[in-house]
DNA sequence: CAGCATCCGTGCGGATACTG
DNA sequence: CAGTATCCGCACGGATGCTG
């Protein structure tokens, strides 16, 4: 947190830079349409619908175990530590609901069931890369940040 | 759904071609890599930590109404839709927390206080740019893809 | 093997009222 | 203006037991 004493208006210059403009000037767009089409009856915003099915605790992990190859229910289950059979089930069915992979079932007894990654899991999952990968860069950096706001949140009291 | 009444074995033919490659390979070992790193004690997933704290679901609307400008308080409420002021105190705590935004005070009367985006913050927009392009393209696409699968799991019973 | 059904605890986030 | 404090519903997801 940082405490200034002088006026608001000071600020204004400040930013009016545009620090290093491209980026924050598409999102600046992108969320001024945002808002306009938000007004609009009954749309949905296309990331906050999608984020919120693909955004769970095990999607992306489901996802990621189907990238080398197809598995099947029980081989996707141990590839992902710590899932319930229960949201493997509900999960599973979410994605291949939304098209993201496909089920494939196999008439053998007992049966047998594979499932795959689809045309569109896979642009996902390629769209994900730099999100990823900026996780990766970034972790170390949040967790400094986090310490160094608790800790003065702690002097404060 | 797919059926078929192949063996199960047939499939491992098909996969083996990678379908086209380097993206589903680059993730296999990511996964692998991430499964190995999972077994250890006290691991916390960069990934799965950053998305828990950014996916919920303001974060990413107030960073994408801070990049155009900073903005006070009053104005991000303002700006998005529907956020009660609790949830915007808490988010806005939290992304000041991870060190995505950082909070300007101004000793004015009454007292006046700003947001705005940090490199780190602006990063994160960066980062999630392919993937927001990715759910404005796709999502008519899963769109259809729910609307099939819900036909005919209505005509499955 | 690949699920489904049921019960249940926890936490996210909305609504409302109050303060420096 | 910029928050805090409290109450509370509800959906996410874990645990367990059962089936074709």
């Amino acid at each position: 947190m940082v405490v200034s004493h002088n006026e608001a208006e000071k600020s204004a210059e400040v930013t009016s830079k545009e620090p290093h403009g491209s980026v924050r000037a598409r999102f600046a767009a992108y969320f001024a349409d945002w808002q306009r089409r938000s007004l609009v009856e009954g749309w949905v915003c296309p990331t906050r619908d999608l984020l919120d099915s693909i955004g769970d605790t095990w999607s992306t992990l489901i996802l990621m175990s189907l990238a080398a190859k197809p598995l099947r229910f029980s081989a996707v289950w141990r590839a992902v530590p710590d899932i319930s059979k229960r949201m493997l089930t509900q999960t599973l069915r979410s994605l291949e609901r939304d098209g993201m992979i496909s089920r494939h079932v196999f008439a053998t007894k007992p049966p047998s069931v594979e499932y795959r990654l689809t045309e569109l899991g896979d642009s996902l999952l390629e769209s994900m890369s730099a999100l990823v990968e900026w996780t990766e860069r970034s972790h170390p950096v949040v967790l400094r940040a986090r310490m160094r706001f608790d800790a003065l949140e702690d002097a404060a009291g």
